[in-house]
DNA sequence: CACAGTAACTATGATAATCATAGTGACAAG
DNA sequence: CTTGTCACTATGATTATCATAGTTACTGTG
């Protein structure tokens, strides 16, 4: 690709997020990790991403303080990637494309009768299915059922921009 | 890029979405779709993105069934782009980017105190934040909360590819 | 001690996607 | 009849990605 327009410095929060995630190879090494994979190698193969590919991102994702490289023996010298705070907390991203592929990306009968990821809360034992709930009243939340605004800095940019 | 490998196929549900979402043109796309743009230019304009990107991603993601063209008038002849129920269905997947990048993307400060995005749910007026809650008893989740349990299906691609 | 094996990469060249810029077609307004 | 708007398409330079092969630093086997 080429140069592409920074974003890093826009005030739209999915902008922002969109700089990182909106990248095929991010977000199947982000799999992976959550899923349990810590070794280069590992991830390489799972993914199905060549090692350039890989490395590349795992570096990306070490200097945005995504992922931290650990090293797990000495002699050879093997590294390990662990997900830092801020990389677990992307889990609620990873956990929304998950919900939203199993209503809509599979054939019926595909996944031979239930989601093809379960999720099962561990403190109280619910199965979370895939839906998006209010923290205040426990509905159901969809694109329509919430009201949005953005902060006056984000609106001014925006205006600034079509005008 | 060169011809990449298709996903549409892994029994993985974020791999699927991955296939779509890992891009970030596609993504700056909804962002606009979600906010109530609808035209082309406005789309274009906002997301710093060229017309030739814009119309690439738009028809991808009116043959994903994601978008609907329509037309809004006949002479001249003008089209909107407007979200199915498939599209809508993918605001978790804004919102939970949202929610990472409002509580990791800013310095202190930078938004003026509040989020960037502040959301309320109409039904019941609570100010929704940036958590995931459990549908069960309304907890937040983060990952260690939940327990994964892939499909038989999803168990046996991933162990093939290892072994 | 030679040789295969493993982990974590780096190097190379072909291919393909992206960007910036300019241009097109259809019409409406002045 | 020139300018303006909207929704695009065309062109060429730049750069990212893929597939494949090679490198470094060891360990374990015979």
């Amino acid at each position: 690709m080429p140069k592409r327009a920074d974003l890093s410095d826009t005030f739209c929060p999915v902008g922002r997020s969109a700089e990182l995630l909106g990248d095929r190879a991010v977000l199947l090494i982000l799999r992976d990790l959550f899923f349990g994979r810590r070794r280069f190698e590992a991830i390489a193969v799972n993914t199905g991403l060549g090692p350039q590919l890989v490395s590349a991102r795992l570096k990306l994702l070490e200097s945005e303080g995504v992922v931290e490289r650990h090293a797990y023996q000495e002699r050879p010298q093997r590294h390990e990637y662990r997900l830092t705070d801020k990389g677990k907390d992307l889990f609620g991203v990873l956990y929304a494309m998950r919900g939203w592929a199993e209503r809509w990306a599979y054939e019926d009968g595909e996944t031979g009768g239930g989601p093809a990821m379960r999720y099962i809360h561990r403190a109280c034992g619910t199965d979370v299915g895939t839906a998006l709930v209010c923290p205040g009243c426990g509905a159901a939340l969809g694109y329509g059922d919430l009201k949005g605004e953005p902060s006056p800095a984000l609106k001014a940019e925006q205006a600034a921009r079509s005008g």
